[in-house]
Order: structure tokens, then sequence, then C-alpha cells
DNA sequence: GGTTGATTAGTCAAATTTGACTAATCAACC
DNA sequence: GGTTGATTAGTCAAATTTGACTAATCAACC
């Protein structure tokens, strides 16, 4: 549903052809959801099954044509409720980090620990990168905000699992 | 690949049937990761396949016969390597939450603050259901502590945000 | 001893998602 | 004027995931 929330939201500013709802999508909002380009396409595709989004094909010299989508009125209306719906429901984040975390007593200590050091570097480079995007306008602002409050948060519990774990205290 | 980390971790504390396995891991992981019932019925299969697991059928009575599970050789060391390949990576999470969020602004201020509002129930009332889980044994409990620690951020992340969007100061 | 609702143990078709192509144009160098 | 590599714009088959069943047993009440 998310897909489709995003997939609308960004018609609304304007009719778009999919190669380039893609880019934005993969440049400025990889951070918040994942949605391939297959993908994308497919929800494009079902939108105008349902009559939400209508596509215009543009002929540009003998390239394949661009299939540029619009956003109908059924469409403004199914993001109105969409919109409603995601703000008012809470979403709970998948961990998939967390399962290898589960078995960490499976491992010797030290190995452990430095697989650990070698998630909390990659960690650390994605904050940074996060840091590093420019402000965006209105309220897409939160979303980068949200995420780096997140990625703080994420690093400063990895430092403190790491230090209650680590056999040190009294070297 | 977190999903086949997640049965083979399972399997390794001694072989269960197809319904255990989903029982265990909806009562007890539904935290970290999300595999449905068909889901799981299909990874074990696929590494069956592979010659992870193998299949044992157990007649009980006339009911249907209960497969079930037991970790070879070769899924112990599919196992060690997955483990290692899992704690070394940082998986970023996803929000479909921010999605909403980036289009805050295109909804009255007002009205976006109770649906917000209607977010933050939903989002503490989580928080306090994973408060009263009871301690796990070993390292299963990091996930726990990990899942409160992040869900206390988000809650007070949000109502920095409704804080923030909220139109009072001098009321 | 018949009915009802819970529990056990899955299956199936349909929906969704993805990695790996394809295919045309264009720039720019040789 | 031929070749190479980037860019544009997707498509396709295969993998994965899910909601909605099915089907047998069991407990326990009537």
């Amino acid at each position: 549903m998310d897909k489709k929330l995003l997939l609308l939201g960004l018609l609304r500013n304007g009719s778009m052809h999919g190669y380039q709802l893609n880019e934005f999508i993969e440049s400025t909002l990889s951070t918040c959801v994942q949605i391939k380009r297959p993908t994308a396409y497919y929800v494009l595709n079902k939108m105008k099954a349902d009559g939400w989004v209508h596509e215009t094909e543009q002929q540009a010299g003998n390239r394949p044509p661009r299939r540029v989508y619009g956003i109908t009125p059924a469409g403004e209306a199914a993001f109105q409720k969409l919109l409603r719906q995601n703000l008012a429901e809470y979403a709970a984040a998948q961990f998939s980090g967390d399962v290898g975390l589960a078995f960490l007593d499976e491992l010797p200590l030290v190995e452990g620990l430095a697989l650990l050091q070698t998630r909390r570097d990659a960690l650390q480079a994605h904050l940074e990168t996060t840091q590093s995007i420019p402000v965006h306008p209105g309220s897409l602002q939160l979303t980068i905000e949200h995420q780096i409050r997140h990625l703080t948060a994420e690093l400063a519990w990895l430092d403190e699992v790491m230090t209650q774990i680590s056999p040190d205290s009294g070297t």
C-alpha cells in the first residue's frame, strides 16, 4: 500500500514517465522505501487497471515509447485515503539484523565482537551518507531527520552491546 | 537469507515439525522477522532441496502426517556462514510510515496532528506490549532490548515532530 | 451419540517482487 | 563512418510471499 501512496504522491506533482519516477525514487527516497524498477512498473499498471492513473504513450524519435503517467481524480481520492491511513497507523520496522544477534552466543565471543565491529563500520558509513544529504523541501525533510535519528540511536545501541559483551573490565 | 538463518538456528536446538516452528516464530520472534506460515514451509522445502534439512514423516493417528525437520551437516555449515554474514553486515530498516510523513504537508495541520496522535497511541501500545515480554534466555534477549530501545526512540521522535509542527507557542 | 468450536497441520492459487536481460539512441573518440 | 560505453526505457521468467482455504482430530457439552 505504501508503494501506491508513494507513486501517487509523486504523480500529484505532475505527470512523469516511468523512468523519471524510478530515478527519483532511487536517488531521493531509497532511505524510506524499497521499490525496485520492475515493481514500480507493476504497481503503475495495477493502478492504471484500477483507474487511479492514466497512461499516455509519447514517441521520442525511434526510441522505445515512453509511458507518461498522470494521476486521475480517482487516484487523487485514493491518495487522500491512503495518506490518512498511513499517517494514522504504526507499522513496526523489521530488523533483519536481529536474527543474527539472537544467535550471537553460538559464536566465540571474540569472533562475534569482530563481526559486530564490521557491522558498526557499515552502520556508521550509512549514517554519514545520510547526514550529507542536502536539505529537502517541506515534510520530505522529516523523513531524512527520522533516518538520522534512527541511525544515531542504532549506533549508540550497538556500541553498548559490544561493551556489554566484551570480556574486559580489569585489563 | 535471514529467514533461512532463523529456521536453521531453531532447528539446531532440535528437530521440529512445521507447525511447532511456526508457533514459535509467531509467538516469540514476530518482533524481529516477518515470516508467515506458508513462507516458512516454502523455505523449508527449499532447504530440503538444497540438502540443508531433512524431513521425516510422522503419522500420529489419522491426522495429516507431520513433517519433522532436522538440520543436516550441510545445513549446519550454511548456518555458520549465514550467521557470520548477518552479524557482519548492516541492513537498513525500512520505515513505511515515512512515506506518509513525506506528504504530511499536503494535509491541514490540525488533521495531520490528529492522525499522528493515533499513530502515537498505536506505537505506545506496541512498546508496552514489548516491554511486558518476559526475559528470554541468552542473546535472544538482546533482540528484545533492541526493540524496546528502538520503540522508545521512535516515541520520543514522534513527540518532537508533533510539537514542532504544532501551531502553539503562545495560546 | 450428535453438534460445535478450538486445535493441529498444512496446501493452493494468486499477488508481488526481483535479477538479469533487451534494445534503441547518443556522444565522442579513432 | 565504425566502435565503445553510457543513458534511456523498459520486459520477462523465475523466485518469493500471502490470504484464504481444507481437513482431520479432540474436548465437552446437550
